[in-house]
Parts: structure tokens; sequence; C-alpha cells
DNA sequence: TATCATATGTTATAGCATAACAGGTCAAGC
DNA sequence: GCTTGACCTGTTATGCTATAACATATGATA
């Protein structure tokens, strides 16, 4: 039940993480570019499957179930079988080359790598398209609420799900 | 592999949600008592097995799987098949008597019912306590980033991994 | 009392995730 | 060179989480 069984509009999976159309070829480029750069330092080994499951969560653009990204990988070759995706993945999750989206059960590239982010989540539930933001304003607000009973946080998840503005006013 | 199962010290499940030991008979009175008084307007139906589920929830006081209310809807009588658990938990979750809790595949009861609360959850992975509270700010913030992008948020999940007060400081 | 909406229960199955073990690669140090 | 240890990849097997689809019951309403 992820992102890609049923009511799944022609549109999903396209103008997912921006909401909107861009040069997606660009932006792929991008985010590889920069964790080249990152790599070497920050003790991020890009082994052959690490990266290509991160090349294929780009290409998607989208949430990618890990049965889904385990599929792709099993046809170019790679092992078959689940703990290749997900510990491909966990990696990726791990050294914050790529988010897990709980509500999806799914995971999905990181936009910012290397930026010290709290990254938010948008899904939306007319196109299933996924938008990630910084918002280091809810990051402070989560902390100040941990404060407030001596919780200190090592980890947040933030979720949401709504409608992308393509899908407002349409009764999507 | 939800709270469970493995490193589970011996203060696991007390003490959870509220990190500080306290009345509970009375904060689990005090919710059912506010439930009560909800239910009739509010177009809560109450049925027994819904009833059982949420005392279920609120004398274990912490997050448990689906099939772990299950197995004591089952002993009480109940049905003893998933979708016994998963439908009473989910629609005490859709009326706001309870909240799932993603990061664990599981639920606990709501303990500000009727407030229209934007809770914030914090799981300590010391002594697996949950904590909710409530985080207006943390809305607003999240709204905020939101509307930069013209998507309009209908739910949002905030959880938070981290140490509790008594989990800090012994290396838990 | 017929009908509709809602609730409960069942069987069966789908989907997500990990434990445990085996073999391979590579660099450090003897 | 060879051994050792760390890490990576792959496998088999299994466990946990969740839902679809169908059957029966109950209660309100027309």
């Amino acid at each position: 039940m992820a992102s890609r069984k049923k009511p799944e509009p022609a549109t999903a999976g396209q103008g997912a993480l921006a909401f909107a159309s861009h040069d997606h070829a660009g932006c792929r480029g991008d985010v590889l570019a920069r964790v080249a750069t990152l790599s070497p330092g920050a003790g991020i080994r890009l082994t052959p499957v690490r990266r290509r499951t991160l090349e294929i969560l780009l290409e998607s653009h989208r949430a990618m179930g890990a049965y889904e990204v385990l599929d792709r990988l099993a046809a170019e070759g790679f092992g078959s079988q689940p703990p290749v995706a997900y510990r491909a993945l966990d990696y990726l999750v791990e050294h914050g080359l790529a988010h897990r989206i709980r509500r999806l059960n799914a995971f999905a590239a990181c936009m910012n790598p290397g930026d010290d982010h709290s990254p938010v989540f948008f899904i939306c539930k007319g196109c299933n398209g996924l938008a990630e933001a910084p918002a280091r304003p809810v990051r402070a607000a989560v902390e100040a609420a941990a404060g407030a009973i001596g919780f200190s946080v090592e980890r947040m998840t933030v979720e949401t799900l709504g409608l992308c503005p393509g899908c407002q006013g349409q009764g999507a």
C-alpha cells in the first residue's frame, strides 16, 4: 500500500518531489555531484549497489518501496533477495543520502545531501507526489517541546498528508 | 520489532507515557471520563470491542502492536483475527482517541482526547517509553513551510527518537 | 416488516522487514 | 607472501504488519 498501487492518477510520479515541472536531469545531476564531493571526506563508501540504489531513487523521483527498488536491482544483475535492497537503503538513510517515509513504507533520495537539514515531507494524497522541504523552524519548535520535558532528541520525523497545489480544487 | 521484543530493560512499559511516575489509575480514569463526555455528541460510537481496545491501550500505557492488542481481545472472547484489532484501532485513531506511532508500527491511547491538538511523540530508545506532548508551535511551523510551496496540510505526524530524562547519562 | 447502514467475525493473502549464515574483497601487519 | 580482521554482498528462511473479500448479525428507519 505504499505509493504505487491503486488510485494512481496518470500524473503520479511526475512532478512529485517539487510539485512543479523542472529540469529533472539537472536536479538529479546536482545531487549526484554533491554526493561525489561528499563521499571521500565524510566516510561514505558508495559501492556499486549503493550507488545504483541511489540513482534509482533519483530517477524515479518519488518514494519507492524496498521491493520495488529490489526489482530494479535484481534486473540489473545485483542480488535478488530483500536484504540486498534493505541494506543499501538503510546505508543511504544512515548517511543522509536518502530518507525513509514511514507513512508510505517507502524510501526517497535526499534532495539536500550534506546540508545538516531537518526535512519535512509533504505527501499529496491526490497524486502521491512527495516534496521535501528544509524546516529548521520546525526542528526548533520540536526541540523546545522536548526541552520542556527533559527529552533529548536524536532523530526527528515530520510527515504531512494533504494536497499539493496541483491537486487542490479538483476534488482529488 | 515494535516496542516489545528485545532490548527491553525492566523499566520498559513503566513510566512510559509521562517519563515520570504518576497516578496512572487517575490519568487513565481521566481519559475515560473525558471520552465518555465526548462520545454522545461527537458521533463517536464506542462499541464493546472499541471500548475494550481503548482500555487495553490505556492500561498498558505505552505503544502496543496491533497483534499484541489482538491477543488481549481474543483472550477476552472477542474475535481473534487481525481485522478485529485493526478495525478497532483504526476507528480510535480516526476519531482522535488513539494515535498510530509509525516508527514503532504501534498504537497508543491519546492522552488529550477532545483537545484539538497536534501531538508530538517522544520515543525513548533506552526504555521504549513514549511521551505525547501538545505542540501547537510545531504545527504552526509546519503550516508555514507548507504554505511556502502551496501545500495544504490535512494530517501531520511528528515523531522523535532520543533519550528520556531517566535514560540520559546512563549510557542507555 | 423490509431495507439500509453499520459492525463483527471469518478465511486467505499480500506486503514489509530482518535473522542467520556463507563466501568474497581488500588493506594492515607480521 | 600470508594471515587476520573489517566490511560488503549474496543466500535461505522466517517473522511481523496489514488488508481484501466475504458472511453474518444488529439496530435504526421508512
